[in-house]
DNA sequence: TCTTGACCTTGAGCGCGCTCGAAGCGCTAG
DNA sequence: CTAGCGCTTCGAGCGCGCTCAAGGTCAAGA
């Protein structure tokens, strides 16, 4: 009764969109999907689970190349759990980095804000209220 | 005495690269910067003020877009002001929103890493685990 | 005097993550 | 029978945010 799920199937259930799928296929993320007879893609329920995690790592601003990394180690099976589960501890630093790199913006933010109501000095457009500056320094591209 | 600054202090001081500094002037976030007699820009304190600012707002995931419009409000002198809290109130609850949705894909790969802690059942590799899917659908990039 | 280096402009290039166009096949409803 | 739709592949294209290369000017130090 597990009617094996096409590619349009999926799409809407993972809401990604059919390109995508096609596209996380051919970068390594997905491997082994099943084919019908006509060529079709077939995904299984695991199929539609995994691609859930891969949309919670990717949302949270994990980039593909890690992405693909992880996929590959679930492809070698039980021997790599241990792996795995150290790549998703370093990500989930980052995710815990990042939410507070945003909540020293919110605080910025607010500032300006309250500036703009008026109800607190702060200098005509922006000096001095900026974050650390020499803080955190380069790189990573986030998403959603 | 307010030596004023080379593109190079300022690259130094604001943590940007001189080409984004100048990639900014270029794209409208930053205008009217002082030159010298020799055609090198002079910026000044409230230069970097303001660069700090489209730093906060470039980091917590605002489009340079949407910066664009902040500066050209800005341009528009205190006439636009509440326009442009407005922005930056919008802007804000983005940032919140950001930060809400993290929070739930950390309890995604919290549980994750607990599975592979071998401390608690989850399905082999990620079924059933996946946040809403149906909830958040579309778009924005983040930085930083 | 010569060299070095920071600056200038213009325009091209790049990495990322999709997204789409073209051409073609096969199932199904009318 | 045929129209239409959803699937297939392959490769190109796109939006974003930088990033860099080429070629030139200028000013200070050895």
């Amino acid at each position: 009764m597990t009617h094996e799920l096409s590619i349009g199937d999926v799409a809407e259930r993972t809401a990604l969109s059919v390109h995508t799928l096609r596209y996380y296929e051919r970068v390594g993320l997905l491997d082994g999907v099943d084919r019908a007879s006509s060529g079709h893609r077939r995904y299984t329920e695991d199929d539609v689970g995994w691609i859930g995690l891969l949309t919670c790592l990717r949302s949270s601003g994990m980039p593909i190349r890690a992405m693909r990394d992880f996929a590959a180690l679930r492809r070698g099976g039980s021997a790599t759990a241990a792996e795995r589960r150290a790549l998703l501890e370093d990500h989930r630093q980052e995710v815990l980095a990042r939410q507070e790199e945003l909540a020293r913006y919110l605080a910025v933010l607010d500032s300006k804000i309250a500036y703009y109501r008026g109800e607190e000095a702060a200098p005509p457009d922006g000096a001095r209220t900026a974050v650390g500056a020499g803080s955190a320094a380069r790189s990573r591209g986030e998403r959603r």
